[in-house]
DNA sequence: ACCTGAACACCGTTCAAGT
DNA sequence: ACCTGAACACCGTTCAAGT
């Protein structure tokens, strides 16, 4: 019962016997105290477990062990916690030092990195669509992408709006995954996506398509319903890497 | 108050008088009867007027003077409505004639429709985004750009998937579009956005930027901010078709 | 067949009152 | 300074009852 005391901890080490006192760290008692660190927290791990769209004002609160009000002493409100959630996401984008030499695969490491971070923290990239992006983390990826491309020899204009459409492509992407998972197991929350039932849904969608209306889906089926998520990010980042190697010239 | 009786006009066309019997059109009699056009109708005209936020189940029901429930007759849930909104949006779509010689300025056409009909439909970019497009409406955008890519020689691997990187970049421009839009008239709804005090905001946000954090976006900060919307996807058109020539043959 | 009032289980946000 | 109960003005959806 002795809540909030001191907390010693002893192991042995070898032939030493290691006897330690652990500084007081709030250790629970009757109520630990408000942070937007716990706030933040606790709104990824829910996000994690349940989704975007069980993440409310209400639930985090409850969560926390708390009413809805409390969390308004911390935190704006509901916008602004999503902007520290994809900032807090956002600080683990690893920027290479730029290698002129290679530019292009360089970029396109950040981009995957993007859409991993976004894979990684289901719901984040609806979090991130729903905001202008003005955080330090978000501009971090900009600064990035700025040094790879500048480095690689792009024009500084084509660069910082590459940036922008980087930027918008990734978090689309993982938006639009997060509603496959969603709709996918809105029965079963926090697995993951079973992808043979969305692959069998596709092709389901492909086949009933009236070939009158739509001669060349219907011909080309194969093509349109081919390849995963990934299989489709790789191209579209060779698209967008190509394509600003192509355009650079044309607004220095 | 001869509620629902035929309705006749008369008036004089040159020398000739001319009386017609309209046809008994519902004109509102005590309750027109609720159907899926009206309901469709009325939630792109709120959107429009009001906003993709401003329609609700609830608000829509009281703009058709009726209950909500009473919606659920015609339509299964919001998420169909957004459907049927964007389907809509989407029919008004004109593909071009393929011509061999002009793919990539056909595709950006297409491109510059999709986003002026986001834009022509404020809102109508966030009901995009929350959906898998499935209806007719956007299947025709993919039959159009297959069209004019695989007519313009591009392979129908990469073309298939042009087909979604488009639509996912268009439509997720025209989202973050309607995001400003809504912050900076969310006292004044319904407004022109005014971009004048967006661009200010920008700069302003530029200004602050700490540069030692972030040297390349403070010394590109011109780069950065340059540029209107229209500016910003005439570079991303060019990108995205420049990139899809250049990978094609790559995705054969 | 179509419509609807009322209810259920939720939202975000505010504010006065508490410690 | 921080927390909170209660309230306000909303959501989407269902269902039994009405015409």
């Amino acid at each position: 019962m002795s809540a909030g005391g001191d907390r010693e901890r002893t192991w042995q080490a070898g032939p030493v016997r290691v006897r330690v006192t652990l500084p007081r760290r709030e250790e629970r008692p009757p109520k630990e105290r408000l942070t937007r660190e716990r706030i933040v927290d606790t709104a990824m791990a829910l996000m994690a477990s349940k989704g975007y769209d069980a993440v409310s004002m209400r639930s985090l609160a409850k969560a926390l062990d708390t009413g809805p009000a409390s969390l308004y002493q911390h935190v704006a409100n509901r916008d602004e916690l999503d902007q520290l959630v994809i900032d807090r996401i956002a600080r683990q984008l690893e920027i290479p030092e730029p290698d002129p030499e290679h530019w292009a695969e360089q970029l396109k490491d950040v981009l995957r990195q993007m859409r991993d971070l976004y894979h990684e923290h289901p719901g984040s990239a609806r979090a991130a669509m729903a905001q202008i992006p003005t955080m330090e983390g978000s501009m971090r990826a900009a600064e990035g992408i700025m040094a790879i491309c500048v480095a690689g020899g792009i024009s500084p204009q084509a660069a910082a709006w590459m940036c922008d459409l980087a930027a918008l492509y990734v978090s689309a992407v993982g938006y639009e995954e997060s509603l496959w998972v969603q709709r996918q197991n809105s029965t079963a929350p926090g697995e993951e996506p079973d992808h043979e039932a969305i692959d069998a849904e596709m092709v389901e969608l492909w086949n009933q398509l009236p070939p009158e209306l739509f001669p060349l889906l219907t011909k080309y089926a194969p093509e349109m319903t081919a390849g995963d998520g990934q299989d489709r990010f790789e191209f579209a980042a060779d698209v967008l890497v190509s394509g600003l190697a192509a355009v650079s010239e044309k607004y220095r």
